[in-house]
DNA sequence: ATTACTGCAAAGCATTTGCAGACTG
DNA sequence: CAGTCTGCAAATGCTTTGCAGTAAT
């Protein structure tokens, strides 16, 4: 794994320049144990005394999503995407439906399932899974 | 089920005043055995000769979600919500990568399942499941 | 020096909202 | 006839894009 080195040995991806504003985004993200939203990551640069714009966050979190270096999602159905740095660590959120936090599930259940399909033949390369429901604090 | 007579015996709500557009969101809907998205809906209105502004079909559709009729989704974190009629039936989708068709999966992955979760209690209320890959067609 | 990246402004797209007139029960 | 729903227009919120100046290798 990671053979040719796309992914260099301190995180970042080869072939990629290094600027103040994307070192800030992928340190914001690896600071983080949940997904933010981009403008979630565009705050915290202002409040860490670096400053990038909305726009550039939006272009580097693309990049690094092309790169494989962050992971992007839709919780919930919201119409707010949110961005993860990749750990490369296969888990799943529930969400609760009252206060959206965001809670990380430890087993997954395609683990010992073989889906099947009407009809059509269909090569899985991957899956979304999302729980919701109440956390203990809003039920 | 159904005890309180919230969905009527013709499939219509109960409460909810008949409308032209209503009934032709609905119907658009029920002869449907994909997802549509609300501009899916506003053009196949069009063409079966009626008609009902976009934003008339929005407030329709966010009417029968609350009235548990239409089942909202995000496929693929796409930015388009789809919506389809409820027949009150267990599924899930997967979604060709390459030419977004979708194809509905016979058996649940969460059937045998029981989540775990990091230190907190979770009670689950139901779930949503997407599996990607290829279709017979794009491999 | 060359090429790529960012600030900034403005556009884009799906969805929502406000209001006055039209329609349903 | 009272109250709700719709057409229409305009606003919203997230995200993308174009361009000219700035910075990285």
């Amino acid at each position: 794994m990671n053979r040719l080195k796309k992914i260099k040995d301190d995180g970042w991806p080869a072939g990629v320049k290094k600027t103040k504003q994307r070192e800030s985004v992928l340190a914001v993200l690896k600071n983080s144990d949940k997904p933010l939203s981009a403008m979630d990551i565009y705050s915290k640069i202002e409040k860490n005394g670096s400053s990038a714009w909305l726009s550039t966050v939006y272009r580097i979190l693309e990049l690094m999503v092309k790169k494989g270096v962050v992971i992007k999602t839709n919780i919930m159905n919201s119409e707010m995407a949110v961005y993860e740095f990749n750990r490369f660590k296969h888990k799943h959120y529930a969400v609760c439906m009252r206060c959206n936090k965001i809670i990380i599930m430890d087993n997954c259940p395609m683990d010992k399932f073989i889906p099947q399909f009407k009809d059509e033949e269909f090569s899985v390369i991957g899956h979304n899974i999302e729980i919701f429901g109440f956390c203990k604090d809003c039920k």
